[in-house]
This record gives C-alpha cells, structure tokens and sequence, in this order.
DNA sequence: CAAGAACTTGGCCATATCGCCAAATAGTTA
DNA sequence: TAACTATTTGGCGATATGGCCAAGTTCTTG
C-alpha cells in the first residue's frame, strides 16, 4: 500500500481530537446521555472556556452535535461506535503487563 | 461519571500514539505483514530517524513489538483490533457531509 | 580490524496544544 | 433596559510534538 498523505491525515484528525484525557471522558459521559457545557465543566474541574474549546475540538471532528436550549447549549455523541474502540484500549493496557503476542 | 483523571491519561496515551498520518499508516500497512525500518521508511519518504521515533511510539504504546534479525528491525503489529476503529472512522468523515444525527 | 548498512538517540528549531484570564456574545429575568 | 447566567473567542505563556542533522550503536562483510 503506498502512503496517501490526505487519507491518513484526515483520519488522524478525528483520532487526534480524541486524544486527550478530557475530551475522552465527554465522549464516555456523551454516551450516557447528553449533556451541558456547564455539567461537564463541573465535572472535569478546569475552566469552562477550557472545556468549550475541547467541546468544540470534539464537534468540528465530527463526534458531537450541539444543540442551543435556553441560554445553555447541550452536547451529544454522535458517533457511539467510537466507544467500541474502547474496548480494545483495554486489551493494549492490559496486554503492557502480560507476555503474549498478540493483545486483542 | 466522576472524571478519574489517571483512567483517562492512561487510555489517551495510547490513542495519541495513533493521532498521526504517518503512524496511522504504519498500523494499517503492518497489519497486512511485518516490516522493517528502512522499508516503512521508503514508504513515507521521511527521514530514517524521524520513521525509529514514529514505531517507538508506537511500541511504548503497547501497539507495535519489535524483532532485531540481523542488522535489521522487524515492527509488528500486536492489536489488531485496533483495525476494528478504522470502521467508525470512516463513518465519521462521510457523516460530515450527510444529515444525519448518528453516524454509526 | 576496517568499512559499511541499519537503527537509535540527542539536539535543535518551528509549530501545535493546553491551560488560564479577559472580553465578547446570546439568552433570561427583573 | 440593566443585570445576570451560559457559552464562545482571542490572546498569552508554558510545554509537547515533529521534522532534520549529526553522532553513537550494532551487526555484517571484506
């Protein structure tokens, strides 16, 4: 396979606003149920311009939708078959300590 | 949900090592076959040194193990399902053109 | 052993990321 | 309208990332 510059580089954005301890968490939490800037602010304990600015990294990806209610605006995971990654994070940890060859 | 800090610095740490072009291609091309350094650095065109620090990142992730045979470094790939995610990423960029509420 | 090939490591520079604060915007309520 | 709440945006400083080059290591081969 040869290296297609563009391809990979569009597909490491998504996996890169993905990749902050954060924004991980919203997606978990976005899982559940959805959510306000404010909640989740609360929630992570930093600043809420902070989490606007994760919350937005997340959407322009294409992982979350927002939606305006009121004065407040509530965000959604729009992608849940990210969380099926998850399972296999699990099995790359866990394998850190085991001695096979092949982690999941 | 409380936000457990370390929980979520361990799982990003893995999904950084994955948040690059270049190393997103090393996964997807050694999951066909293992390779060597100087082959995978043929492929991208990048420096030699720059191509050992992307698959050390990659190993101290947990994803990659390497094999010294001879004068050569083999890289494998040790979590295949880590292919599974590749899925919903696709999903992900064609939503961002569709209308749709949930992309996959 | 000397020369060369294959990698890795250290150092440097340019750029990106992440946190905060301050200021701007939008909606609610008195 | 004024005050207040919720959120976003701009800007700044500290730190991390990604590329190259140069130097070091390891293994092979003459």
């Amino acid at each position: 396979m040869a290296y297609d510059q563009k391809y990979f580089t569009d597909r490491a954005r998504i996996i890169k606003a993905l990749a902050h301890p954060v924004r991980l968490f919203f997606v978990e939490e976005l899982a559940r149920e959805e959510r306000c800037v404010c909640e989740l602010t609360a929630m992570v304990g930093l600043d809420i311009s902070t989490v606007s600015k994760h919350l937005s990294v997340l959407k322009s990806a294409g992982i979350l939708i927002d939606d305006k209610r009121g004065n407040q605006v509530f965000y959604q995971l729009v992608t849940p078959c990210i969380l099926n990654f998850f399972g296999c994070i699990e099995a790359v940890i866990n394998s850190e300590t085991a001695a096979t060859n092949y982690a999941c």
